[in-house]
DNA sequence: TGACTTATGTTATACTGTAACGCTAATCCA
DNA sequence: TGGATTAGCGTTACAGTATAACATAAGTCA
């Protein structure tokens, strides 16, 4: 999906939520979009300072974690990272492979992987949340 | 398994490998165990300078991964914490639930919850390394 | 309008982790 | 044995990640 129709559907998501997709939400969701794959919040920020001046870390920070509460981007806790969910209308569980090698992150959805190991511990009485889940290995290219 | 003989298989298994258990790094280990589940490495550093006076955090670092990289300890990046590995003579990938309630922390082995996720990502050419897995949730105690 | 809520700005600081340098203690080998 | 070499540790300084707390501005609605 290109950046454009992805705004505007993220727009319609947050309007059907009643919540706000502000000029400083939606700038942040761009400058997220406009990166390939996992980006730091101070990448963020930094991108953020380069377009209008001084700005704080939490003004960046807030901003994300707005978009991870109406689930338009994962936070990829393993990676101190965040990335462009790429089915938000859907809810779901993000399983991200990363590549030791090139850094490259592919997403799938875990619920596949998940419930093997929802059966697993459910036997000890434990109960898995929705969550993301992060394995690194090596990529396709990088193996070759 | 208790602190003293655990200690001692673990003085042991260095010897095994050819490496020292240092004071230094003894005492580490030392401090995680007394801890129950996760501990940070800043609570490590404080606990250390109780006792040994002035300490900085490298001094941990180093023994923390000096006992990471023998198999004694696990890091758990998901939650930038360590902790003590219950069966360090095999090697095994950890699976760690970890009680969004009551933040205790339980270690499986992931080796088959790993090896039905091994088998989705391999259909994309992706190869999984071997590493440890937090899966958040409820526990049985909390749940009740 | 005024009261209220939500969003943002701002300052300061806490937490996590590592680079780089130098010294000391252990180990090895001629 | 003694000199070279390495491993371990202390220390300083700093990079990167994240949030608390308070102030201000902007939107909402009676």
């Amino acid at each position: 999906m290109d950046a454009v129709s992805y705004l505007s559907q993220a727009e319609r998501h947050c309007a059907q939520r009643g919540c706000r997709l502000t000029e400083l939400r939606r700038r942040v969701l761009e400058l997220v979009l406009r990166h390939d794959g996992v980006v730091k919040a101070y990448q963020v920020l930094a991108d953020l300072q380069r377009e209008r001046g001084p700005a704080a870390p939490p003004t960046v920070y807030r901003a994300l974690d707005f978009l991870v509460e109406q689930g338009l981007l994962h936070r990829v806790e393993a990676l101190n990272g965040f990335i462009v969910c790429e089915h938000f209308e859907c809810h779901h569980d993000g399983l991200f492979l990363v590549c030791q090698d090139c850094g490259r992150v592919l997403e799938l959805d875990a619920a596949q992987g998940l419930s093997s190991l929802c059966a697993a511990t459910a036997q000890l009485g434990f109960t898995i949340a929705p969550q993301n889940l992060v394995l690194t290995g090596t990529c396709k290219a990088c193996l070759a």
